[in-house]
DNA sequence: TCTTGACATGGAGTTGACTCCAAGTTATAC
DNA sequence: GTATAACTTGGAGTCAACTCCATGTCAAGA
């Protein structure tokens, strides 16, 4: 009972991602995305797990991960059981406490924003506050 | 009643922030930092203060930010009004908004990882329940 | 059939953010 | 007084991550 996919070509994943097609085709030629299936006339087409990928991607760049540290991430089948990859757990876990701890100083930054924002009494040594 | 602030050299500005002295350099030269105080033999010398200032700009890299896009934060007195710079505050109310999101961007990859990591009879569609 | 437009490929060029280096200065240790 | 260490400067080199370009293919419309 399984419904046919809807696909979308590069420029469609492009819009709906905000990642340019050229940055698309890059990823995959650094092996980030696994080659994308191709049409008769060659051209790529891509469906909804490949646009949930892109947006892993963006997000983990968000969090300061560089390409090549992603690797790993990506790498996992999303149908897995973690428990089958013991190093990329260590990972995981990890970077969960490097995004934690970033979690903190955004937060930090956020005080800073607000108070800088909404009180202009304070008027001295703001950033000793932090 | 003013008492005598401690200085340090920019190797000990250095180790403190885990940021290189050439970095630091940098980013005297390109004006991100102001230009250091020097000493009689021109070394530089810095205060408290501008150590705060490299953290700030360590943190706001790590929320994403170019080092150009971060220049009218740093450019702040840190003792002032924000009322006096309209420009800025919607600039801080911007960024600040981008890191909410960010925020929100971050809990859901430690969500993913979490589920990864703690549950491994989801088998199916992680990726989909971001 | 000819043109247009969206795609393909390989490779060169660009940008931001360092990172390294050579040559010079100054203070301290021997 | 000379060697060593910690700094100075200007500038060149590196690296990741794009971004752009030339050239080519293919399908659809006039």
């Amino acid at each position: 009972m399984k419904t046919t996919e809807s696909t979308f070509t590069i420029k469609q994943i492009a819009d709906q991602t905000g990642v340019s097609t050229d940055t698309i085709r890059y990823y995959e030629k650094i092996s980030l995305l696994p080659r994308a299936d191709r049409k008769d006339n060659r051209h790529r087409i891509y469906r909804q797990k490949d646009i949930d990928m892109i947006w892993l991607i963006t997000c983990l760049k968000k969090t300061g991960m560089s390409l090549e540290e992603m690797r790993p991430f990506l790498a996992v089948p999303t149908d897995s059981d973690p428990a089958q990859y013991p190093e990329l757990v260590a990972k995981l876990k990890n970077h969960r406490e490097n995004i934690v701890s970033q979690l903190a100083s955004l937060q930090q930054i956020i005080d800073f924003i607000d108070m800088k924002l909404e009180e202009g009494r304070y008027r001295r040594n703001d950033l000793d506050n932090l």
